[in-house]
DNA sequence: CTCAGGTTGATTGTCTAACATTCAACGTTC
DNA sequence: GAACGTTGAATGTTAGACAATCAACCTGAG
């Protein structure tokens, strides 16, 4: 057992004690990525449960992608380094259930895009190398086909701004990035088939440009003309629907940040 | 078994695409916040496992807060919303082990951490309620006792941001936030000895006031001034010791999670 | 009739023991 | 020396049992 020393367990909850106990542990550094924990037996023993139990507290582990376990004879339980996407995928499923629950609105979601993204544009005009280039302009092209049907279309759409959050060179920034877009169809798929498939190309291919002539201001410029048709056009949906939700509307200025 | 066919089992794997399976289900709204899902015997015999296997599947679950259980009489597992800091807990885990693996910097970190508190300072001045101002005024005070010892300061610190963070009124941004927050102190535990407190407090009541004024302009200011403080006494620090680990951009590959 | 108290059934939590599967390392044989 | 089988260690899965918990139901005293 390599510096760990478990504490007592009480009566209740022992697989979730174990977990705890285990992820301070690992998030302390008491095992480094790659390396090996105690096997489930050796764990059981040493919290003294069955190895069941121990088992159940490696599988809450392993659910939030700190651990994974290998078979064999060198097998084992392993500290992971958490996969970027499948982070942002458990995000965007928590959103999801924040926004059925009520916890979140269509407005809050939108900002917290907005806010993300208008500084991945800046920051991918500055740091975009020519393959950021290539990704997000294929995107671009592909999504010019107005004949292409509605979800093709949207993961084209999902394409272009994840290209461009990559090309901002922020692993965290990405993350959140990734998780609101993925969470967004849940929230606005009331207004998209209102949208103009043909402006909202134009609109790209202006980041786009902007983005390529390393030109950040000119690339948040066309982002925020983006997002306000955006606005509106969903303004507009909901207002023939629910008159009420002009909540939404009420996007604070956007002003210019650089440093 | 409420409008649910699970899908026939491969060989591998089998608790995992139990999870799968279920989660997909939720999160297409099968059942809702609330609603029980079948029992664990049930479950085992619609995926024809064993009871065991089937309670793997839905411990995963329970890891990602998709699902709680509960003993008894009407008891059983039930969609449940995720508390917001358990999943930021587990966010910021998993950005301290991509830290430690080498997938991001310090730089990324402080980057995320600027823009999306830059914003927050901003959305605080134009929607802080009084309860707010008062949260954000302890911290400021209680912070300016120079015989605090380091950890209980650092403490109020992140008080003083939370406090911050949530007068923003943003979920999204709030978990972003606290995440980028909690993992924070573990990658600039290098330069904190050599902050100068007092300026420190300075500078966190100029953004008090600007909040407390309602004057979003005047707040980000602030706060630009404070992350200015923060940058040069770091970078001051990291060049003492390694002049170069200050533009860690380039990001190592990714690395088997064992081996 | 009402209410206190015990019983019961359903469900999750844990334990035990076994078997299945996988993989590397070690020997053995040709 | 290379091919091949054996073995040991570890996780994955199964089966059955018992413990703990909780709501609903039943029962009997007042």
């Amino acid at each position: 057992m390599t510096g760990f020393t478990p504490a007592p367990l009480g009566r209740r909850d022992a697989s979730g004690q174990i977990a705890r106990q285990l992820r301070t542990a690992i998030s302390d550094g008491v095992w480094s990525p790659g390396e090996r924990l105690p096997s489930e037996a050796e764990l059981a023993e040493a919290f003294d449960v069955s190895r069941a139990t121990a088992r159940e507290g490696l599988k809450l582990l392993s659910a939030m992608g700190l651990v994974v376990s290998a078979r064999g004879s060198n097998g084992g339980t392993f500290v992971a380094v958490p996969d970027s996407e499948e982070v942002a995928e458990q995000l965007a499923d928590a959103i999801q259930l924040w926004y059925r629950a009520g916890n979140v609105s269509v407005r809050d979601v939108d900002e917290a895009r907005w806010v993300l993204e208008m500084h991945c544009v800046e920051l991918a005009a500055l740091r975009r190398d020519d393959a950021d280039l290539a990704a997000i302009k294929q995107a671009v092209d592909a999504s010019t086909d107005l004949s292409l049907p509605m979800p093709e279309w949207l993961d084209l759409d999902l394409a272009f701004h994840t290209a461009i959050t990559r090309a901002a060179r922020n692993p965290i920034l990405e993350l959140a990035m990734t998780s609101v877009h993925l969470a967004r169809p849940a929230t606005n798929s009331v207004f998209v088939d209102q949208l103009d498939r043909e402006r909202v190309s134009q609109q790209h291919e202006a980041i786009y440009l902007a983005i390529a002539a390393s030109d950040p201001d000119g690339a948040r410029a066309a982002f925020q003309n983006h997002v306000g048709y955006l606005d509106d056009t969903r303004r507009q949906a909901l207002k023939e629907t629910s008159p009420d939700s002009v909540l939404v509307s009420t996007l604070p200025p956007m002003r210019p940040t650089h440093r």
